[in-house]
DNA sequence: AGGATAGATGAGAATCTATTGCAACTTGGG
DNA sequence: CCCAAGTTGCAATAGATTCTCATCTATCCT
């Protein structure tokens, strides 16, 4: 798994620094039970009730930085906020089916998709650092309570 | 090619209606060319041109309550707002490589995930909205320029 | 080890997309 | 043609994310 040590060293290769607060951060995204996602506020709160704080917009800014840096995956779960987890390879990379009314969300593996997504990328060029396919559909639960919207 | 027909007929099935404004952006996402993506506030400028302006809220509103019927496709191709499409079966349904520098995007098609995504969907009983496979990349140009973040 | 320097943090203000309340207006159904 | 419920426009508001800037510190150099 992604450690500490290749952190700083991908950071110092482009001038930036290992802080303890990305440290911080980093470790908190390992542990997370597989299926769980944070958004910036779940992680600013998770972090105060371990007494270990870190300001929200130093928070705001190492998502997005360690989600550039592929470390971490952006994932668009839910209106209005983004969530987090931990970008990890081939047998543990998963996809997203997702109910657009209560957010309920499922996790699903394809060993495919990332092999396309991988072959996509580069056949353009591009540098790879996230491939997610995103299901957004309407769950049993939700189809059932005919609706106001 | 949905027409403005069936968008009533599935408006009115659902105590909704169809009005002036919906059919405008209906035909607006109609007519725009392959590989254009268009943001709430695009969208909004498009029509004052047209002098056809609709109100902001108003579309807001439509994009989503049309992206929540599997009318549009809501697409995550930049920071901070989304942009829309108009949702096209097999031949038409492609996907996004998007560069996280620069958000230039470049368009693919594969039959196999939207397949992958249908039989995930239903599966778990879900009814699908959409299905897109979003790969997010550094492209070349991005790549050279070595880069304040 | 001590100092210099560019990068990082924290706190709060600012930004800006998107949502909401409400009065006036329309649509679809009868 | 009439009514009820849905929809619109406008302005006010919300809420997530970004920005500013003074202060701090990780890394590099001697
Ligand atoms: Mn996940
Ligand atoms: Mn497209
Ligand atoms: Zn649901
Ligand atoms: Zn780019």
């Amino acid at each position: 798994m992604y450690s500490v040590t290749s952190l700083k060293a991908e950071l110092n290769e482009r001038g930036w620094r290992l802080t303890p607060q990305r440290e911080t951060i980093l470790q908190v995204f390992q542990n997370l039970p597989e299926g769980q996602h944070l958004s910036a506020e779940d992680l600013h709160n998770l972090l105060l009730e371990d007494g270990e704080a870190i300001s929200l917009s130093t928070i705001y800014r190492n998502l997005k930085l360690m989600a550039r840096m592929g470390i971490l995956r952006e994932l668009e779960l839910a209106e209005g906020h983004k969530h987090y987890e931990i970008n990890q390879p081939a047998p543990y990379h998963h996809h997203h089916l997702i109910c657009v009314r209560c957010n309920k969300t499922i996790e699903f593996k394809n060993d495919t998709i990332l092999k396309t997504g991988a072959k996509t990328a580069q056949k353009e060029g591009y540098h790879l650092l996230d491939c997610q396919l995103i299901i957004h559909a309407i769950c049993p639960t939700c189809q059932r309570s005919l609706l106001p919207m």
